[in-house]
DNA sequence: ATGCCAGGTAACACCTGA
């Protein structure tokens, strides 16, 4: 409506624009190794948030200042030489929990999750690999996905935006593994643990890679042995699950598989994906 | 059937990984 001249009225603030963001998970098998591959993937793919698994080392060893010197909080849940998790994010990390609930005499370091960007709840996971079977790794890692299971139905029931990111440590379909054969008896491939994965697909979650790219035989693991990467021998065990409220926001998704090509490489590549919070 | 390769720890061999 025209009015007159001494009307006018300030525009109202501008409220924060919808922010798209990069969240990527990456198992670095070992982070002081690493830190010079990921500090340039850092630099080079711009993240805003990281899910890093692997780290193998205690939380006071962990690289924290050069990582922070690159604009990230972060936050670590770490052990000697085995396992460590951490989460890093160019926003505050809000309310860390380090623990995965149900496992009191639990040691071992594979959990962390925290609220980024105010809004976003990420969560980065080591799942158990299981090895060999009939032992008690494996049943260790089928009640670890059974404790996964029960806190990821609790964590959903809020319908906020969540992202459930990291190794899984099962290969979902044949077609994710360029040899079934090869690990039919291997717990990643194992009727029980492919179940509990779907089981958590169930619930309701979106594996940001799949919902943009349907082809078989697209990895995010290739071993350091027998020539696996030069031949593409690759498992598909590394994942973004995300919430209905998150899946509704994403826009395109990915493996970056440049480290894996690189010089003193983990034997993982990171996954990413793009969501506006 | 086993080792292959890589990292960590500890000690110059062994464990774990997937």
């Amino acid at each position: 409506m025209v009015t007159g001249f001494n009307n006018f009225q300030p525009p109202p603030p501008v409220p924060p624009s919808p922010r798209k963001i990069k969240v990527a998970t990456w198992n670095v098998n070992s982070i002081r190794a690493r830190l010079p591959n990921v500090l340039d993937w850092l630099k080079e793919a711009q993240p805003d948030v990281v899910l890093l698994q692997e780290l193998k080392c205690v939380d006071e060893a962990f690289p924290r200042l050069e990582i922070e010197e690159l604009g990230y909080n972060v936050a670590t849940h770490g052990q000697k030489t085995y396992n460590g998790v951490a989460i890093l994010a160019k926003s505050a990390l809000e309310d860390v929990e380090p623990r995965l609930p149900g496992g009191d005499d639990d040691e071992q370091a594979r959990y962390i999750e925290a609220t980024v960007f105010g809004k976003l709840r990420v969560t980065s996971i080591y799942l158990p690999n299981g090895n060999p079977l009939r032992t008690e790794k494996f049943t260790y890692k089928l009640a670890w996905m059974d404790r996964l299971y029960a806190h990821i139905k609790r964590g959903l029931a809020d319908g906020e935006m969540r992202i459930y990111g990291g190794d899984f440590n099962v290969i979902p379909k044949d077609s994710d593994v360029f040899d079934p054969r090869a690990f039919r008896d291997d717990a990643l491939l194992q009727p029980e643990s492919r179940a509990r994965f779907r089981a958590l697909l169930h619930l309701g979650l979106t594996d940001a890679f799949r919902a943009f790219n349907a082809l078989p035989h697209q990895y995010s693991y290739w071993d350091y042995q027998a020539g696996a990467w030069q031949k593409d021998h690759g498992l598909l065990i590394d994942f973004l699950l995300l919430s209905a409220k998150a899946a509704d926001t994403l826009t395109n998704a990915g493996i970056d598989k440049g480290p894996r090509g690189k010089e003193k490489a983990s034997d993982h590549t990171p996954v990413w994906c793009e969501v506006t919070v």
